[in-house]
DNA sequence: GCATTTTTTGCACACGTGTGCAATTCTTGT
DNA sequence: ACAAGAATTGCACACGTGTGCAAAAAATGC
């Protein structure tokens, strides 16, 4: 009954004794395909069971320069869409292999931090979901600390070491301008995000000229600080009743759902209006709230698992993508627009 | 200008050799508290900032059998609040020394596969913050494969093998069970999660116990087998339909605020009824969107800070602690009860 | 200035696996 | 039964750091 090792850990060499093989011989039988024969195989594999054997991802990752992992870094726990993300991204990582470190970086130099912490860790790519990252950040991770890749996912960077996933905001939003137009409003107005972001002006840009290009006149727009619903509310409740009710727009399209869902709440219980009758809106994300009864908004679903799975083809490609933005979605029509 | 080393990896090494000192100088540079003279570790840090060099904590966790690594097992993606815990299990772990690794275990035997992970990874504990684990998964866990400390966090395990973090369920219960009395209500009913699940009986146990020690008659109360809004809102629609109006209760205390607000929407957009002059409702947990002008709903908050630095303290630990389950949190009044 | 204590430094060995190549065994055709 | 080719196996060396102990250097006391 006693077996050789009397230390916690089982290794290769004791599963290697017992089946009567060398060590390599038994790293082989848990390599995908390795040149082993069925016979060992088998062997190898009964004798692991028997001790209980799971090769050590640390010392693997140490010897192979590969440590299947990815982290991911997060600066934006207020908004329900990055749940979404977290669930298929982490699914689908691990359907191909890799795990996937979680970053909070919601204070402003975590980013930095985490990117080198990354490297530590020997990562084979860090994927930003966030908003507040900015080029001198990933620049610098780019530069000292080597963090092999960089990926934004869900958003456009025009950052040339910077690999982004994401779907195609300008086919996005000139479907939703077209449905705007098709549902015959008159006045619209664009509710964005922060406008520090160069990445992200993209939406509002497309948005105002491709009603300028149809109908003639350049919609108003105005924009809120932090992608949060509870800024949103306030500020759209400012917004609109800094005007006279005969110039209020008649549909408010935003940069997404986080903030068209602070948007509806603030016409309903700050304005007293309804929805769409006095004014519309539009979101974008399709948040799994966005169906819920109270909102029933109209938005754009981004394709989130097809653009995962672009996610892991990039890491398993070995050449810098330069653009894997062409994702379509889709509108999502509900009552809201 | 030409170093030593031509390869893209930076090591001790060769800081060591740029610095003039071995390589064990080095290291302890970069070592708390380790015991180095202040101009030796002057030196060492220039030369490292010079060569761009951070210790490979991939080596150090391989070596020092620690891994500062905590992994996290979450199977219920529709519950906002499971953001909540982890934006601030992320920071808190993180400003202590910990990163995350963050698991989605959806699948029902994803949970074992992740343990293993885990263990394979060298984790110092895996911590759940899921409701679908069960006790045979545990146990699992800590046999074949030794995952060091297995924490389930916010939610109370009888598994003698596991560290729960957790609130006074007790505690809070019977605070909310006092405040249903106080305001008068005389019909309550309890909404409940999964039945399956032993470890989270408690909440519904004590209420009905409670109400019947002070009012004598035991309240009617019924089960939604996941913890999702959406079945909630079904659930609660045919339950509520299934009786007749003057039978129905005047409150519905739930075990949680995802179920809550599906309640609420049900209440509202299919019985047509008005909350809380109709029917109240009370939740668990104070998500964000309690807070919502559409729900404001009454709940109870747990210290989640609190619980999450309570967590460090166990993984800081050597012995296990049996029990961190007298957390203490408040009940947050609003509209909804 | 010397002996003693304290601080600082160096080192052999360990952690558990991957890689490329060479040695071995197995297969196949005649 | 034997040679040539293919499949399988074994091995030296590498990956970059932690640990405990012994040697060296510095600080202290008289």
């Amino acid at each position: 009954m006693a077996s050789g090792q009397s230390s916690g850990t089982v290794t290769a060499d004791d599963v290697a004794e017992l089946a009567g093989v060398s060590r390599w011989t038994v790293n082989r039988a848990f390599k995908k395909d390795a040149s082993i024969s069925e016979k060992s195989r088998k062997k190898v594999l009964e004798a692991a069971e028997q001790l209980g054997y799971a090769p050590d991802l640390l010392a693997s990752s140490l010897a192979s320069d590969r440590s299947n992992l990815v982290s991911l870094l997060v600066d934006d726990f207020s908004n329900p869409h990055k749940l979404v993300m977290m669930e298929r991204l982490t699914r689908i990582l691990r359907k191909n292999g890799w795990d996937t470190l979680l970053v909070n970086t919601l204070n402003e130099d975590d980013a930095s931090v985490a990117l080198l912490n990354a490297s530590q860790r020997r990562v084979d790519a860090a994927v930003l979901i966030g908003i507040k990252f900015n080029d001198k950040v990933l620049a610098s991770a780019l530069g000292a600390r080597k963090v092999k890749k960089l990926i934004v996912f869900a958003r456009y960077s025009a950052n040339p070491n910077t690999i982004s996933v994401c779907c195609d905001d300008q086919v996005a939003m000139e479907r939703i301008t077209d449905h705007v137009i098709e549902k015959g409003y008159e006045r619209p107005a664009f509710l964005a995000g922060p406008q520090t972001l160069s990445a992200h002006l993209m939406r509002k840009e497309t948005f105002l000229n491709r009603w300028k290009e149809k109908k003639g006149n350049l919609p108003d727009f105005t924009s809120v600080d932090v992608y949060d619903p509870q800024l949103a509310y306030k500020h759209v409740t400012e917004y609109l009743s800094s005007m006279p009710a005969s110039e209020r727009p008649d549909i408010l399209v935003c940069e997404n759902d986080a903030l068209a869902m602070g948007a509806v709440d603030a016409i309903r219980f700050e304005l007293g209006l309804r929805i769409p009758e006095d004014i519309a809106v539009i979101g974008f994300d399709d948040v799994p709230l966005a169906a819920n009864p109270n909102y029933m908004l109209t938005t754009y679903r981004q394709p989130i698992t097809a653009m995962a799975e672009g996610l892991v083809e990039v890491l398993k490609g070995d050449r810098n993508y330069d653009s894997l933005s062409q994702f379509t979605g889709q509108l999502v029509i509900r009552d809201s627009a």
